[in-house]
DNA sequence: GATATTTGACCATC
DNA sequence: GATGGTCAAATATC
């Protein structure tokens, strides 16, 4: 398990500002339903702020953890392969590692919205039973910054079209997606995969219903 | 020429 | 050995 990354102190800080973060929902929950209250001396664009710097010092804190994960596998990485530089272009054992439990979103749609990242396909594959090709997509900045995000992209169903959009891992880099390609496109209400777009009104609610439940630890499935 | 996509081969896992 | 994920050369596009 990945938490076993995190010290006790860092699941207490994540949790505290988790909890922070959905009470501050709540509440601009509450002044979106009731805009009257906006008169208030708190303005929604400050609980937005709050919220956010909430998430982006969460985020802080897993992402500090993981940069320490990276480094050991660079590091056992180079122990081990250190004196192969020589090996032939064909040789391409231990080149890459298959993922074994990354952090996934599993989003089924109906179309292939542009959810504001720059992708780039490096892989199709035909999967057993499938009628369709699976296909692989890297962040474009996987080279230059180090994103880690990864998606798959299979089509399921032909009419109506509906796509399988699994993403592994999240952004590392710092090309954040443009807030008018922020689409809150969840096709239900079950689908709990949803993008947060905070130009919209229109779509408050939906991120916000899932925000205000109880936020545990082993949960977190965030998109940015 | 730079960048993105396609596609067959390679490799890890089961 | 089968399957799925990734690499990288070849090719396409701008």
């Amino acid at each position: 398990m990945e938490s076993e990354n995190y010290t006790q102190s860092d699941l207490e800080k994540v949790t505290e500002k988790l909890n922070r973060g959905r009470e501050l929902t709540r509440r601009l929950r509450e002044m979106i339903k009731k805009p009257e209250a906006d008169a208030g001396d708190v303005l929604t664009e400050d609980l937005v702020g709050k919220i956010m710097s909430s998430f982006c010092e969460t985020l802080s804190i897993l992402r500090s953890n993981e940069c320490s994960e990276v480094s050991q596998i660079v590091k056992s990485t180079e122990d081990s392969s250190g004196s192969c530089k020589t090996s032939s272009l064909k040789d391409r054992r231990g080149r890459y590692k298959r993922r074994k439990t990354l952090e996934t979103t599993i989003k089924e749609t109906s179309t292939l919205v542009d959810d504001g990242h720059a992708w780039r396909k490096y892989g199709q594959k035909h999967i057993l039973n499938a009628k369709y090709p699976r296909n692989y997509f890297r962040c474009t900045h996987k080279f230059d910054q180090g994103c880690e995000a990864n998606k798959q992209v299979q089509r399921i169903q032909e009419n109506p079209p509906l796509f399988r959009v699994t993403y592994y891992g999240h952004h590392t880099c710092k090309t954040f997606p443009k807030v008018s390609q922020m689409i809150c496109d969840s096709p239900t209400d079950e689908d709990s995969s949803v993008l947060l777009n905070f130009n919209s009104t229109n779509n408050h609610h939906h991120f916000l219903d899932m925000m205000v439940g109880p936020v545990e630890f082993a949960d977190l499935s965030f998109q940015f």
